[in-house]
DNA sequence: CTTGACTAGTTTGATATCGAACTATATAGT
DNA sequence: ACTATATAGTTCGATATCAAACTAGTCAAG
């Protein structure tokens, strides 16, 4: 392989690495205190795909390790955000349900990020964003695709 | 502003969130035990921007509290990979030098990435990579101006 | 039924991240 | 010079991440 390849996916890569670090600090400045992107992520997934999700099913959606999912399931439930209910069919299995405060707090969190989308719009367009997106889930389907289906 | 553009961009930073997330578990993978990739990042920048850096130097670089380059350079230095000298000039601060245990480890991990990135390229090409890279550059750019200075 | 393999979730222990307090040194204002 | 303020780096304590071990429940083979 060419070492040309190999530094243009570098490059990349780290462009995408350092986007995700500062967009997520930006973000997680505007949560409540002791909440972080896990706890926002989980609540928004629950709302868009529909809640009465299992934890395994969440660690598999985040790729997370399910320890993972606990620990981050626990801050949620402790502040009232979502519960847990046994699974009558299955004993071993519980089923994750959004509450009204955690919707709440999910939605006060979006409008939260309006500040900085508009900040951000001045130098990167609607349009720009838009235009880079397609490709992005593409690669992020690929990447998807290639980790070990264990888990 | 319009729920439209909010939601473009929720769905732009989603999407680099979890390349981001896939990616660096993919290099992790292939790195040397005990390893992640902060280790390396640093060793790279030693290389591609100079040695001689100060810690503090350093985590403006990298955007992480001056705690965190302390616990990852102390890392680097048991391992004999990087190397601290005292500045006679200022005896608050350090430099730090890599080493050619240090230059051989970043080589290596550079290699290690082939088998990867030759995967990568069979469903996402060169050629698409090296077109979003500088939006993304320039997105990279107006988060880093955006953030707060001090740190 | 009972046993063995498997699965869902938690616990444990180890490392990472990072704000805040601290130490040592440098520098500016008087 | 002397003091106040600022800076470089470490330490400390709290939380996050996650592999591995563990617990409890399921299920299939005989």
């Amino acid at each position: 392989m060419s070492d040309k390849r190999l530094a243009t996916f570098f490059r990349l890569f780290n462009e995408i690495g350092i986007i995700s670090q500062l967009s997520r600090a930006m973000f997680e400045l505007r949560l409540e205190h002791g909440f972080i992107l896990p706890h926002f992520s989980v609540l928004n997934h629950l709302i868009r795909v529909g809640d009465g999700k299992t934890p395994l099913e969440l660690s598999r959606a985040f790729q997370v390790p399910k320890a993972s999912m606990t620990h981050t399931l626990s801050g949620l439930e402790k502040a009232g955000y979502i519960e847990a209910r046994a699974n009558e069919q299955d004993k071993r299995s519980k089923q994750i349900f959004i509450t009204d405060a955690g919707r709440a707090f999910r939605d006060s969190a979006i409008q939260g990020l309006e500040p900085d989308v508009n900040e951000i719009t001045r130098y990167f367009t609607e349009e720009q964003a838009a235009a880079i997106t397609p490709a992005l889930t593409q690669l992020r389907e690929v990447l998807d695709n290639m980790r070990d289906p264990k888990k």
